[in-house]
DNA sequence: TTTTATTTTCAATATTTTTTGAAAGTTATG
DNA sequence: CATAACTTTCAAAAAATATTGAAAATAAAA
């Protein structure tokens, strides 16, 4: 396998994997191929390297770019804009942790909410007592991992690959 | 909002959520009719509850049950299978991580381990070894936090909710 | 064994999600 | 200002994924 054909193997991968993550495949192989390229890129590069029509290109960059796992760079007397990607893995991972939980657990914890607002006709039952209970405890177990995700992003890799990695041994 | 009514927002909810982390929205849904309904249901009663076809509520009823989420049960002098679902949210919880880990984890580490086989001609160019280094930084991490994951999946409850979410403050 | 109840399978269909590409929009340059 | 270089948008098309429903398979009962 020459150096090209592994980064291209490594492309689709990282790809297949994002599906995966709640980030869509191309959005994935972007971010793979700015990952494996110390060189900035443009629209263009991205587009021929990776096959896909403008519109994905551009689309898929903007999110990245939203999610904070790309930058957009100017280049001195060049009038195109340039990408390129987060390398550490550590603040890859935090940021699409970030982002997740911004989207997921806020409306979980909504819904979560509404579904105990039981009419008074209802709510002596003991079966409306079993289940707002049931609820409860979704809610509480809710806040307890997203607190704990919550401090993980805002720690440092440090602390966690070192002291938090040999608790859980 | 009735009981009745309360229940089924739930219902919708978990089903959305569920399509979130990698679980279809019929198989979140079931999942959720089940936790709801303190005694046994029927492929039969999903069928009408949730308003989807036999193959539909047979296909992922038997998908839950891979997952161990719910469980078959069979019921005294009844022909029909009846189908019971896991309630305790850290169970429900630490299942769907066991199956996503043996699912996701395995195939990236194959796939990283594969991408670093690189032809002879290519191997001492530096931007080679800038790559195969980039990919054992993710191999590394990928192993670090696969790791982490299997000894929280084997912890209990406690432990969790209790030490270690102490740490984490 | 035959009948009947129940479960499983899977090709066809429907739905959702992603991608395209061309037109409209923007910004720098002469 | 006009033109050229580049970016953004979005309706339509394609691809991926989920669902249906009826037929086949299985298992219990008669």
């Amino acid at each position: 396998m020459t150096l090209e054909e592994a980064k291209n193997k490594f492309i689709q991968t990282w790809g297949g994997l994002g599906s995966n993550w709640g980030i869509n495949k191309t959005m994935a192989q972007i971010h793979a191929l700015l990952m494996v390229n110390t060189e900035p890129l443009t629209t263009e590069d991205v587009m021929e390297k990776l096959e896909i029509s403008r519109g994905n290109a551009n689309i898929n960059l903007r999110a990245l770019c939203d999610w904070g796992l790309v930058e957009r760079m100017g280049v001195k007397g060049e009038r195109k804009e340039f990408f390129i990607a987060e390398k550490d893995i550590w603040r890859v991972a935090t940021r699409i942790a970030h982002e997740r939980r911004k989207r997921e657990v806020e409306p979980i914890l909504k819904a979560l909410s509404a579904a105990k607002e039981i009419d008074a006709k209802d709510i002596r039952k003991k079966e409306a007592q079993e289940f707002i209970e049931f609820i409860e405890s979704l809610e509480q177990f809710t806040r307890k991992v997203d607190g704990a995700f919550d401090k993980l992003i805002k720690a440092d890799q440090h602390w966690f690959t070192g002291t938090l990695l040999k608790l859980l041994k």
